[in-house]
RNA sequence: GCGGACGUGGCGGAAUUGGUAGACGCGUUAGCUUGAGGGGCUAAUGAUUUAGGUCGUGGGGGUUCAAGUCCCCCCGUCCGCACCA
């Protein structure tokens, strides 16, 4: 072992044999209980941010300790390699989308080794490769003959001037990206999936996952958005048609004064031939930008179509007007308007001099709607049969009455829309379906697949080369002259299945083996950012489903245990130019005064330019303030990184950046290092023998499977990586300091050496390796048991008791750890400190926590 | 607007079941060490103080022998959803 601590040296050393000797390689093994630990696939922009780093990190720490634990332990990693940013990259560097793609992967795979990952490269999966991409479109062919996937017509944003469609991220403030022109919305013909004909299950199913954080359960709930009411016809008066309308509060019914439909409803089509304000009205709506924050501020507005609907209960005639709130994509896109018990129908009602009825009080006093709508659950009134019912009776009342009059029925609806699947980008797997001459849309046979995306193209603007190429599209279905469909799946599509593939990448018979991917399936532990907390995860939630119902996959849910981790944050520094634009500039150059507790008071360029501190916000590009890993890697090695990102912060919390807290983990491995080296400098030791040990030597090996048992709780069970680290840096301490005077003093360094080495090794594996073998340790670490608690090297004979006087601290106390309460109660009553606050007062109760607290009660 | 999370020293954070508030680290201060690839070691570090204490976990109230932790009200920050009938 060398005497200096050279982390480039060691790092390499070990990456070098961990690859050699396929450390990490996952082989299918029924004896041993499996555990499948993922980290979502990063997406090949270039190189690794710290948002990846962290990730993974995570990933590779419970990795290395499940497989310490003596667990089958699976860690893939691929690449999401499909996607908007390489089209625009090629566009901008002259290149192919693919190009680009692949050497962007073929560098950050250097980089994710040079962080000693372990992962099995021998699953390694590239989502923009036929041989993945072919599973999707077959499974895609399959939904399309059970009615699970459809075509319909669907807006998109289009480029006027490029002639293109963009996607929502190319919009900015409403206009193209490249162009700058004006963007239109366009209805054309796209494929969606039914995901809401698993709605429901997706809901229930939540309930399994009680191993995920409940901020993404909630969410996910919301999103589905399900919702119990009532669909009812109101008739038209005059023209024998319908409109049907959704409504949560069927109590309210009575109250209704108004309907209001979507500007896009059916029933306009005729009114507004002859109405010029309507259509007015319509077009106006129509015209509005897709911005949610815009529509949700937005005014509310309305046109009286002129229309009159029949009141399904007492007969009456109420007015229909268009509304700019009502969605047509929700319900009927109609909806029943009680003013008097609904604050958005109240404003409208105000603004237009519409009637507001109010049918409903509190059980206790009169109602009062002349400033604001009462809009809680209550008591019927003002409503002829239903007169006195609560919101549960009135519901029931209010159906019966409707289904009696074939009027209405009880109806479920989600919020959660099927999802649409199509995109007009090049560079994604092509949708396998066939325009047939007659009309017709077929998908592709099972022999003609996979369709193939053309690598080997340019970039010719931003429409798509094989939608530029009229020729790619030619070829014939029994016979008759077809088109390809030129659009490509959205590339959730690839990221929604890829850990089941992970299982059987090599498969070439199916989209999954199904017996490896029932060893391996569900995965044990998934962890990602946030912020795929709905989409991503309800997408492959849904997938899993799918694959069970093709009989692929035995299991329901795909991820048992979910870890959500947080951002990674850095210092943001800017100053203002002449127009007062923001001007951000790396912290890397900011030059920083402090006071003297440290607290930053100003900053400067190094050319004297005053900069502004803006505090700490998330790494971005937007604000230069991205801290390049590859940089702190080549400067404080692989293992301080990994030590930082896992010490600074909770895993699932934000984590601030800090160059010198960065130092401290790397200063900490080194006195680790010169620790052990000076142990081993002092030769071989002796064998343990606990029966001629002191006090104090007791006491250290107490400190030391207190800390084993209290670290492996905190990476095993709590995940709380930050407190086992401090955990073990505490008993370093005391290790430091611990005196060498005779052989089992040494005897107890070593045991605690190789236990602390052991906890250290998923977190700081190349350090822990290193020193490990210099330990004399001759098995391998990667698959060494976990360090077990000696329980008899816990026992105390002696406790320490706190002892309060009216809940407040006045000594503590030593005594033998079965000490009952009247031996405790008399040692506290004999000190001095206790004494001086009970002297004069009269004890009322003495309360005793054995081997914990006594508090004395006095007054 | 609705939903969720959170608020602890100069900073990141700890306190797991209501039982010593501030572990561990960063920063800062002082001292020692000829110490040369971003040094090492020792000590101090919540505020206040008459040095015995007193106060202290966003603010106010409550429950309890005992509250950072539980309950109620208020303030603030962050995140998600956003006209969902």
């Amino acid at each position: 072992m060398q005497e200096l601590y050279n982390p480039k040296e060691i790092e390499a050393k070990y990456q070098k044999i961990w690859d050699k000797n396929q450390s990490f390689k996952a082989v299918e093994d029924p004896t041993k209980e499996k555990y499948y630990c993922l980290s979502m696939f990063p997406y090949p922009s270039g190189k690794l941010h710290m948002g990846h780093v962290r990730n993974y990190t995570i990933g590779d720490v419970v990795s290395r300790y499940q497989r310490m634990q003596g667990k089958n332990v699976m860690q893939p990693m691929g690449w999401d390699a499909f996607g908007l940013p390489a089209e625009n990259a090629a566009i901008k560097n002259n290149t192919a989308p693919a190009t680009w793609t692949y050497e962007n992967i073929a560098y950050m795979k250097t980089q994710l080794k040079r962080l000693g990952f372990g992962y099995d490269w021998s699953r390694e999966l590239t989502t923009c490769k036929p041989e993945y991409y072919r599973w999707e479109q077959w499974l895609f062919t399959k939904l399309l003959e059970k009615d699970l996937v459809y075509k319909k017509m669907a807006t998109v944003n289009w480029d006027p001037i490029d002639q293109t469609v963009l996607a929502n991220e190319q919009v900015i403030n409403g206009r193209g990206w490249r162009s700058g022109a004006i963007v239109e919305q366009k209805e054309i013909s796209q494929w969606f999936i039914r995901i809401t004909a698993y709605a429901q299950e997706l809901l229930d199913d939540l309930d399994q996952l009680n191993e995920w954080p409940a901020q993404v359960i909630t969410m996910q709930r919301n999103w589905i958005g399900r919702s119990e009411g009532i669909a009812m016809d109101f008739e038209i008066a005059n023209t024998g048609k319908i409109v049907s309308v959704y409504t949560t509060r069927p109590d309210t019914i009575m109250g209704v004064t108004y309907l209001a439909i979507a500007a896009q409803h059916p029933l306009l089509l005729d009114a507004l031939k002859t109405n010029p304000t309507l259509a007015q009205f319509c077009a106006k709506c129509k015209n509005v930008k897709l911005a949610e924050v815009e529509i949700a501020t937005m005014a509310k507005e309305g046109v009286d179509t002129g229309l009159q609907a029949i009141h399904p209960i007492t007969g009456k005639k109420v007015p229909i007007w268009a509304a700019n709130f009502v969605l047509m994509g929700y319900g009927s896109g109609a909806v029943m308007s009680v003013p008097a018990h609904d604050q958005r129908d109240y404003e409208f009602a105000q603004k237009y001099g519409l009637n507001i009825i109010a049918v409903i009080k509190p059980s206790d006093h009169d109602v009062d709607i002349s400033k604001v709508a009462y809009t809680e659950k209550g008591i019927c009134f003002n409503s002829g049969p239903f007169d006195g019912l609560n919101f549960k009776r009135a519901f029931a009342a209010v159906e019966t009455k409707l289904v009696d009059g074939h009027k209405g029925k009880r109806q479920v609806n989600f919020r959660l829309r099927d999802w649409g699947i199509s995109r007009q980008r090049y560079w994604g797997s092509p949708i396998p379906a066939l325009n047939l001459e007659n009309g017709l849309v077929v998908p592709v046979p099972e022999d003609k697949l996979p369709v193939i995306l053309p690598e080997n193209i340019t970039m010719n603007g931003i429409t798509s080369p094989i939608k530029a190429d009229r020729q790619w599209a030619k070829t014939t279905y029994n016979g008759q002259a077809a088109t390809h469909e030129t659009d490509t799946f959205d590339t959730f599509l690839e990221s929604s299945w890829y850990y089941a593939r992970y299982c059987s990448p090599q498969h070439h018979e199916q989209m999954l083996d199904p017996a490896k991917a029932n060893y391996w399936l569900p995965v044990d532990q998934y962890i990602g950012g946030i912020e795929h907390a709905i989409l991503h995860l309800l997408y492959s939630r849904f997938f899993h489903k799918l694959l069970r119902d093709f009989g692929l996959v035995n299991c329901d849910e795909p991820y048992k245990k979910l870890l959500t981790q947080g951002m990674v944050l850095a210092d943001a520094y800017y100053y203002e130019d002449e127009k007062s634009a923001k001007i951000w500039i790396s912290p890397n150059d900011a030059i920083i005064q402090t006071n003297d507790k440290g607290k930053v008071i100003s900053a400067k360029m190094e050319n004297g330019q005053a900069l502004i501190f803006e505090g700490m916000c998330k790494m971005s590009k937007s604000k230069n303030n991205g801290i390049d890993p590859q940089i702190m890697i080549d400067k404080h090695g692989a293992d301080s990184v990994r030590l930082f990102m896992m010490f600074a912060a909770p895993a699932e919390q934000t984590l601030e950046w800090s160059d010198s807290a960065l130092e401290g983990a790397s200063r900490f491995l080194k006195r680790l290092w010169k620790l052990a080296n000076e142990h081993i400098t002092f030769g071989a030791v002796d064998n343990l023998d606990v029966s001629i040990h002191s006090k104090a030597q007791k006491t250290l090996r107490r400190e030391l499977h207190k800390t084993i048992k209290k670290v492996t709780d905190d990476i095993g069970r709590r995940q709380t990586f930050n407190t086992a680290i401090a955990c073990v840096m505490e008993l370093m301490n005391k290790l430091t300091k611990a005196p060498m005077k005779n052989a089992q003093d040494r005897v107890i360094l070593q045991e605690a050496l190789v236990a602390v080495i052991k906890l250290l090794s998923p977190i700081t594996p190349h350090i822990c390796a290193e020193i490990y073998e210099a330990l004399g340790q001759t098995d391998d670490i990667l698959t060494t048991h976990w360090p077990v608690v000696d329980e008899k090297a816990l026992l105390e004979d002696s406790t320490l008791i706190i002892v309060q006087v009216n809940g407040k601290l006045r000594t503590k106390l030593t005594v033998a750890v079965d000490a009952d309460k009247a031996s405790v109660e008399a040692f506290a009553l004999s000190d001095q400190n206790v004494l001086k606050f009970t002297a004069g007062k009269t004890i009322r109760k003495v309360i005793f926590v054995p081997s914990k607290l006594l508090n004395i009660v006095a007054n």
